[in-house]
DNA sequence: TGTACATCAGTGAACGCGCGTTCACTGATGTAC
DNA sequence: TGTACATCAGTGAACGCGCGTTCACTGATGTAC
C-alpha cells in the first residue's frame, strides 16, 4: 500500500517531465541518470553483455533474460537503466560511434597525408577503415536492422553516416587536383558511398555460412575496390 | 470421434512419406499438390496476396492472418497449401525467380549485344538491370531477411546468384579483350558483385523516408556505376 | 559515532501481446455402381 | 441420371510459445540530527 502509493507519485513526476515530447496515453518511465557509482557501472556492464552478445549471436538472438544474465544483473536491473530495449540499442550505438570516431579521426586528419600521392592515400585509408570493421559485422548489422524498424535509431545512423562522409569528403576535396572526373564533388560523394555500402553489404552477408556468391575474398574485395576507385577518380597509379 | 480417427490415420502416412527427409521429433505434415484446380487458384492468390502486401508493408508487418483475408481465403486454407510461413516464402521465391530470370533472359543474350563497345553494353545492361529491379526493392529486401535467418533459403538466394552472375560473367568473358586489367575474369567478378551490392543496398535501405546519406539519386547512382564499371575494367568511352 | 529515514539500485516471478500454428468441423468435388 | 461415399478444400476460434515489460518487494547507500 505504502510502496505503491509512493510508486505512484514517482511515476506522476516522470509524467510531467516527459509530457510535452510524446502525447501517448500512458505515462512515459523515464530511466534517471545514475545517481550511485554502482548503477553507472552496472549500466556499462549491460553495455558490455549487449556487444558481446550481439558479436556472437546476433542481435536476433539476443534477449533481455539472457542479456541481463550475462551481465551479473537482473531484468528489472535492465529496466532500472534503460527505458526499453531500443534505448539500450540507442545507447551502444552512440558508444561504438563514439569509438569508432575516435579511431578513424587521425585516419581524417590532412597533416597525416601530406605529400602522399592520392592513390596511396586512398589505399591506405581503406586499409585501416576495414581492419577497424573487423569483427564488429554482427555489431553493424544489429545496428543497420534496428534502424530499419525504428525512425529514431534511423536517424541517429544517418547523422553519423554522415559525420564519416563528410570528413571524408572534406579530406578529399582538399585533393580535387589530381581527380580526373567532370564533377570531382559529386565523384567524392559516390566513391565513399561504394565504400561505405561495401562494408554494409559485408555486415550483413558476410558472416552467413557456406560460399559467399562472388569468388573474392575480404583482401580481395578491399583491394579491387580501391583499384576500382582509383581508375574512378582518375588518379595516378593502378 | 470419427473425424479424429481419420485425421490420425492421414496423419501417420504422412510422417511415413517424410520421415526420411526430417528426423524430428513431430510427425510432419506434408502438404499434398493440389489436385484440384481450386486449390492451385487458391495457391496462385495467397502468393499474390504476399506479393502485394509485402511490397506495401514489409515482411515483418504481413501477418498469416492479414495475407490470407487478402487473398480472400482463411488461415487454415494457407496451412493447407504451406507447411508454413517458410516454405511460402521459399515458393513465392522461386516464382519470383523465375520471371526475373526471364526477364534478363534477353539481356544476357550474347547475339543481342553483338557489335556493340563494350561501354555501351556496361551502360544498357545497366540500365535496363535496374529498371527491372523498380518496385520490387522491398520483396527484395523480404528475400534477403529471410534467406538471413534461414539455411534453406539461403542456399536457394546463393543458387540463383550464382546463376545470374554466372550468365553475366560468360556474357562479359567474351569481351575480355576489351577489357584492361591484371586479372579480367577477377576484374568481371567483381564488377558484378559491386552491382548486386549496390542493388542489394538500395533495396534494404532506400525505401527508408529522409534524407539519403549520400547525395545521389537513382539515377546518378546508376550512371556513377556505370562510368565507375567502365573506368574499373579499362574499357573506352569514359 | 550511532540511529532513523529517505532514496537509489536491484530482483525475478508474473503478465500480456502478437503471431504462427493447430484442429475439430463444414462445405465442395469427384467417383463407383 | 441418381445416390452413397471418399477425398479434397476451406473455416476460424483456440492454443501456445517467445519475449519484452511490469511490479511488488528486498537490499544498499546516503543524509540528517
Amino acid at each position: 500500500m505504502t510502496a505503491s502509493k509512493q510508486r505512484g507519485a514517482k511515476a506522476k513526476v516522470a509524467a510531467t517531465k516527459t509530457s510535452k515530447k510524446k502525447g501517448s496515453g500512458k505515462a512515459l518511465r523515464t530511466v534517471a541518470q545514475p545517481k550511485q557509482a554502482r548503477s553507472e557501472e552496472t549500466l556499462e556492464r549491460l553495455l558490455d553483455a549487449a556487444e558481446s552478445l550481439i558479436k556472437a549471436k546476433g542481435l536476433a538472438n539476443v534477449s533481455i533474460a539472457a542479456l541481463a544474465r550475462k551481465a551479473g544483473s537482473s531484468v528489472g536491473g535492465f529496466y532500472a537503466r534503460f527505458k526499453d530495449k531500443d534505448e539500450m540499442l540507442r545507447t551502444l550505438h552512440e558508444r561504438e560511434q563514439r569509438r569508432f570516431h575516435a579511431s578513424i579521426a587521425q585516419l581524417v586528419e590532412p597533416a597525416v597525408w601530406a605529400d602522399q600521392p592520392l592513390g596511396l592515400m586512398i589505399e591506405r585509408s581503406l586499409h585501416l577503415f576495414f581492419a577497424r570493421l573487423e569483427g564488429r559485422q554482427k555489431l553493424a548489422a544489429a545496428f543497420l536492422e534496428s534502424a530499419a524498424r525504428n525512425p529514431e535509431q534511423w536517424a541517429h545512423a544517418i547523422e553519423f553516416r554522415r559525420m564519416v562522409v563528410d570528413a571524408f569528403v572534406k579530406l578529399l576535396a582538399l585533393r580535387k587536383e589530381e581527380i580526373d572526373h567532370p564533377d570531382p564533388e559529386q565523384a567524392i560523394r559516390f566513391a565513399i558511398h561504394q565504400v561505405l555500402a561495401t562494408a554494409d553489404h559485408r555486415a550483413l552477408f558476410a558472416h552467413m555460412g557456406g560460399p559467399d556468391e562472388s569468388h573474392l575474398s575480404d583482401a580481395e574485395l578491399r583491394d579491387q575496390l580501391t583499384l576500382s576507385l582509383c581508375r574512378y577518380l582518375g588518379v595516378d597509379r593502378g
